[in-house]
DNA sequence: CTAGATTTTTAGAGGGACTCCATTTATACT
DNA sequence: AGTATAAATGGAGTCCCTCTAAAAATCTAG
């Protein structure tokens, strides 16, 4: 079923040319003073293209592949695992991705919080994976998603991952993702938070 | 100073103006579906001068006129009171000026939450309000605006007001936005999140 | 290997938000 | 009333983005 033809080979070379050529234009002369008719003549495309790869201009920075895996991560919760160990594990997992390919990602970061444009547009992300976690809060505890104090405990996690990026970024990709996400987590005493949500069962 | 004259006058009315047709506008036909144009039209005036009253369509809703208002009660601080007291005089002001003209303010909030891109904007806003609030935790208790900690704690509490905002909306506006954000600020033990930051001093 | 089916690329037209500038109109000041 | 000042306007232009129809590339069957 995974399809791995000449043109889908070619598909992926197409759009990771594409974001090659627009970080490269962003970092060079800023994202907006960036135009996509010169990221499609960067990447020698035509802007019609670019457009079949990202539906717009911001998700070449925004766009992220690791939605899914987030998905995933969060329903491979082996049993007996608490809620906070999951959020750690989902974290860690995909922080480790980031790392991986930590360049690109440091860079993307970094657009993302510094242009207002795209700082805003991020939140859009932070709040899809708010509704994420507060569906897994709601499931574990048996409780509603749309429960006033489920909410208020997926949004203090986004709130504190989205931190954690944040002083990630400042202190320029050196340090662990995760271990400024346990600070921060620690810092809110999170344990608590979550414990307050179903006294009598482990979370 | 402060100016009190005919062309003043006109121009809070045209603004008001411009507001309201907007806004009956996005309610009859949605936000996406109605153009400046049509605003302009309905309000009497040009689209060049509607661009003269709000920089953009986005700030026909999300516009408001109590960041000034934030920032007064901010400075305007008692001696001797906490910062927990702060934030909730502050928060407490702010949403008696909502109530004050709620029927206006429930739709700008409804939309401001509704409309994806709209929504994303509104974080603009509270970045903003973040700021200002990591600023005085900051001031007062003795720690630099971009320590970690103190960004945390700044965060903790608009992730608060947000989400008792989205619940405030959700409930259509019935029952006080102050209560409800007291309410998301002991679930987060907010507390002894203050007080972690400065454990000798009374914050 | 070739012909037909499918997918991708592309050019072009067009809409809508927004900027810039020059001109006209309305208010203010003396 | 006459001039200074500020606001409103029309129009040209840029950029993001959508839609559509045609052209090019790739795939699949015979």
């Amino acid at each position: 079923m995974s399809p791995t033809g000449l043109r889908e080979r070619k598909k992926q070379k197409t759009k990771a040319a594409i974001q090659r050529a627009a970080m490269r234009l962003f970092k060079k002369q800023g994202y907006e003073e960036t135009t996509v008719e010169q990221i499609a003549a960067a990447a020698d495309i035509s802007e019609s293209t670019f457009f079949n790869y990202f539906p717009s201009k911001e998700d070449v920075v925004i766009y992220d592949e690791y939605d899914p895996m987030m998905f995933a991560a969060l329903a491979s919760a082996p049993p007996g695992e608490t809620l906070r160990q999951t959020f750690e594990r989902v974290i860690g997992e995909l922080g480790d991705v980031f790392i991986a390919d930590s360049e690109v990602m440091l860079e993307r970061a970094k657009l993302s919080l510094e242009e207002p444009e795209l700082r805003s547009r991020a939140w859009e992300e932070f709040d899809k994976a708010r509704e994420s976690f507060a569906g897994i809060i709601a499931l574990r505890t048996g409780r509603e998603a749309r429960d006033f104090e489920v909410q208020l405990a997926a949004m203090t996690l986004i709130a504190a991952g989205f931190q954690a990026m944040v002083e990630w970024v400042r202190l320029n990709g050196k340090g662990s993702l995760l271990e400024l996400l346990v600070k921060a987590l620690d810092f809110v005493s999170y344990d608590e938070v979550l414990a307050r949500l179903e006294p009598k069962r482990q979370v």
